[in-house]
DNA sequence: ACCTGAACACCGTTCAAGT
DNA sequence: ACCTGAACACCGTTCAAGT
């Protein structure tokens, strides 16, 4: 018997596609996207994949491990390098942290799920084995590279996470360039405004503190981090 | 007339004090400092102080003002040089650092209040303000010390952070430092399993990966940073 | 001016029940 | 094995109403 005409499926839209990780952490990374990490919550991707929360559980163990396995995801975009080069171990450092930076950036929050946590999924571990393999070949020693490796890792994180804050919360579809200005305006206006016998170098210091852009702050650091690293060499590799 | 017996007052215990920010804040660092900055929620705060999370909003704006009046109560524990020593600058800015870490490590999470966050209240602007006097009594550039006192702070904040979260997540009631050590060791035999062919430093570098402390971490941390930022003084101080 | 109850629109996770 | 509805125990913030 065919069925009757004017009957509906008993579901809206059922998942075309079966449930799995790979949607789930995909779906996850599109809301992140879009929306931002603290749009990512269970019930949102469970609604994106037109489900309820609890289905997920089946796949993913909880909220964390779906974000750490955003994390993952996301960091298998990062370009490592090809060769190492022992006579530019610096240069090649430099780069490696640049693009880390860039991937970081174009996926919104997500380095707020980097802080504070111990590399073990494959594409994190590849970036930290990318790192160590560069400093070795630098002639930097094991100890002080497995502390280096972290130390910058530490600093791309809260860069990357500071450079985020200032367009993070802008007022929904506004320009983030003419946001940022204005934000950078308002402060430089409060600093100004400060009590110059208890804050006389901030007061004396306002241009300097408040012109930097996040790229320049990122080469600074950067820039120290390695001189201070280098410092640390042994037998120089030129 | 006195009140005829039995009667009970219309509220069980009405807040004996009535409700100020300076209340609302203490509190609120009193449920940090037990269980932490997740714990530290308007209803709980509100609760704390025997009424309702509307009650908050006649003296704190939201959550996140409420978070930035804590960090910035917890910064006036910290204890800033009396006098600047231009020859032992490097070392009065390693002491402060190691302060301000020791503080925020005294208040569990409020590092993740700081980090990405302009320092615009006094006590923390306070901070600011003798990291920069040290650095220009050093000789340090002001662009440089403008850039270097943001590099630092993010490094302190990533830090004490990192700190946190192996002791934040302990399963209730544990000995945090045996429950360190089991996690570690847990890291340590993962790191061994791993593919030699795909992560061949990781695997060779388990125990320097594995072995360094906390401590250990900052010391090497503020050194690099200081190493860095000494090379751009122009005029050593010595 | 300050405080409140109630409501609004959300959370993460669990669990018994279904297929 | 996978998926679900419903429930549990929470969130931050708003707002009309009270004092």
């Amino acid at each position: 018997m065919p069925t009757p005409p004017g009957r509906k499926p008993r579901r809206a839209a059922p998942p075309r596609q079966p449930l799995t990780r790979d949607a789930i952490v995909a779906t996850a990374i599109r809301v992140l996207d879009t929306e931002g990490l603290d749009a990512v919550t269970m019930r949102r991707v469970a609604q994106e994949l037109g489900t309820g929360p609890a289905s997920l559980y089946a796949h993913v163990s909880g909220k964390q491990e779906l974000r750490e396995l955003m994390l993952d995801s996301v960091a298998g975009e990062i370009r490592l390098p090809g060769a190492v080069d022992p006579a530019r171990w610096q240069e090649q450092l430099k780069e490696l942290a640049g693009e880390i930076r860039r991937v970081y950036n174009t996926h919104r929050d997500i380095s707020k799920v980097s802080m504070g946590l111990v590399p073990t999924l494959p594409n994190m571990l590849a970036v930290a084995e990318a790192q160590l393999a560069l400093m070795r070949a630098g002639g930097v020693p094991p100890r002080i590279a497995a502390l280096a490796v972290d130390t910058v890792g530490m600093f791309i994180d809260a860069d990357a996470y500071e450079d985020v804050v200032y367009t993070a919360n802008l007022p929904a579809g506004e320009d983030p360039w003419e946001h940022f200005h204005k934000y950078i305006e308002e402060v430089r206006q409060y600093f100004k405004a400060l009590p110059v016998d208890r804050y006389p170098n901030i007061v004396a210091m306002v241009d300097e503190l408040t012109v930097a852009g996040g790229d320049t702050r990122f080469e600074f650091g950067i820039d120290i981090l390695l001189r201070g690293i280098a410092s640390y060499v042994e037998r120089p590799t030129s």
